[in-house]
DNA sequence: TTATTATCTTGACGTTGTCAATATTATAGT
DNA sequence: ACTATAATATTGACAACGTCAAGATAATAA
C-alpha cells in the first residue's frame, strides 16, 4: 500500500510472497528469513525493517492465507446469491481445495505458529473478515430452513469446527481417511455438512459441487 | 521396553519425557534436540543413538499424545460400559480437556511436523488404536439409537473432525470463540456435539459433565 | 580375556534468527 | 539547490541449532 517505492519498491509484499512460494516448494521446514530474503534478492537482513522478526513475517503470511478464504468466500456470496445451500457447500469445498492445493500455506494460516495473535492486528482483522462471512452464510441457511435456528454465532462455531477438522485431519497425512477408506474425500464432506441440516440424516440435502 | 540398562538405563524414555515438559513449559519453539539431551543430562549427541534426527523424536512425542488419547479413552469405555451417550460426551471433553493442559503436545501430536508417518509405524499404530475406541463409541451411540445408523467409519469421521476442529480452533488463540462470546467452550461443544444426535435439535441429548 | 557391539562424548560444520555498525537512498526543510 | 533527517539496505558478527565424524567407554559375546 504505502509501503513502496523506496529502495526496492514493495519488499514486504514481495517478501511475504516470497514465503508463501519457499512454502509450497518445500514445506513448512523449508521456510526461513534467509531463503525468504534471498529470493527477494536482498540481503539477509532487509527483511527486520518490514517484519519485527521471524513471527511477524510468519503473522504476515497467514493474514494472507484468511484473505485467500476470505475473498473466495465473497465470490462465492456473490455468485450464489440466492442459493444459501449452495453457498455453504461451495465454502466448505472450496476450504478443503485451499488446503489440498497449499497444505504448508493453510498449516502455517491456522497452525498458530503466531503465539500472540493481538500482537497481530492485520491478522486479527482479517480473520475477523473471515468469520463475518461465515456466519452471513450459516445466517442465510438458518433463514432458508437449511440449518436448525440456533444463534448463527454458535452455529457457525459448530459448523466451521467441523470443516476446518475434516480438512485438518485429511491434510496431515491422511490420518483418518486413508486408514478407514470409508469414502472419497469429497463424499465423507458432504456427509458430515448433512449432519447438520434440519432434515433426516438419511436424504443428502448438500450436493456435490460440479 | 527392551532399551535399557546400558550406560544410562532408558535414556529413549527420559527423552521422550523431556520433550513434553520442554513442551509445556516452553510451548513448540521451544524443543530442540540439544535441550532435551541437556534436560536429560546427556551430551548434544546422545539422543541420535535413540532416535535417527529430530524429526523422529517429535514423532514418538506424537505416538505419547496419540497413546494418552487412547488410554483416557479406553478408561471411558470402562467406566461407562452402559452408557455410549456418555462414553462420547467424556470423550469429547476428554479430547478438549488434554489440549486445554497441554497445547503445546497436542500440537505437536496432530500438527504433522511428522511428515513422511508411514517411517513411524508405532505412530501410525497407536493412531489405529486411538481411532479403533473412537469406532466403538460411535458404534455403540448409533446401535443405542444416539447416532444416526450411517456407516460408524464415516460417522465417526465426521465426529471426530468436529470435536477436533473445535479443539484446534480453540487453542489457536481461540481465534474465534473470543472474537464471537457466544457462550462458555463447554457449552458450545455440547451444541456441536448435539448437532450429530438423531433427534430435534431444541433439545440437549447430551449433558454436561461434571 | 579378548573381540565386538551398543552407547555416549567431543569436536566440527553449515544454517538459522537476530543484533550492531555502516552505507545508501529518498524525503523534508530551508 | 543543498543540507539534514529519516527510511531502507548491506555487511559482519554471535549464539543456538541439526547433524556428521571420530573417538571413548561400557556392556555383551566369544
Amino acid at each position: 500500500m504505502d509501503t513502496k517505492k523506496y529502495h526496492h519498491g514493495d519488499l514486504k509484499n514481495t517478501l511475504i510472497q516470497a514465503g508463501v512460494e519457499i512454502l509450497s516448494e518445500e514445506g513448512v521446514g523449508g521456510l526461513s528469513l534467509r531463503k525468504v530474503a534471498q529470493r527477494a534478492g536482498v540481503s539477509h537482513n532487509a527483511p527486520y525493517f518490514h517484519f519485527a522478526d521471524k513471527q511477524a513475517l510468519i503473522a504476515a503470511i497467514s493474514t494472507e492465507g484468511y484473505r485467500i478464504l476470505y475473498e473466495q468466500l465473497v465470490m462465492i456470496r456473490e455468485t450464489y446469491k440466492a442459493d444459501p445451500r449452495r453457498q455453504l457447500v461451495e465454502a466448505a469445498f472450496m476450504y478443503l481445495r485451499f488446503a489440498q492445493t497449499s497444505p504448508a500455506h493453510f498449516k502455517v494460516t491456522f497452525s498458530n505458529a503466531v503465539e500472540r495473535e493481538e500482537a497481530y492486528p492485520d491478522l486479527v482483522a482479517m480473520a475477523d473478515n473471515l468469520i463475518g462471512e461465515l456466519i452471513q452464510i450459516v445466517d442465510a441457511c438458518q433463514k432458508a430452513g437449511i440449518l436448525h435456528p440456533a444463534p448463527a454465532g454458535a452455529m457457525a462455531v459448530s459448523v466451521w469446527s467441523a470443516v476446518h477438522g475434516f480438512t485438518s485431519l485429511y491434510i496431515d497425512g491422511q490420518s483418518m481417511h486413508d486408514r478407514l477408506k470409508v469414502a472419497p474425500v469429497d463424499q465423507l464432506l458432504i456427509f458430515t455438512l448433512n449432519q447438520f441440516t434440519v432434515a433426516d440424516w438419511s436424504e443428502d440435502h448438500f450436493p456435490l459441487p460440479e
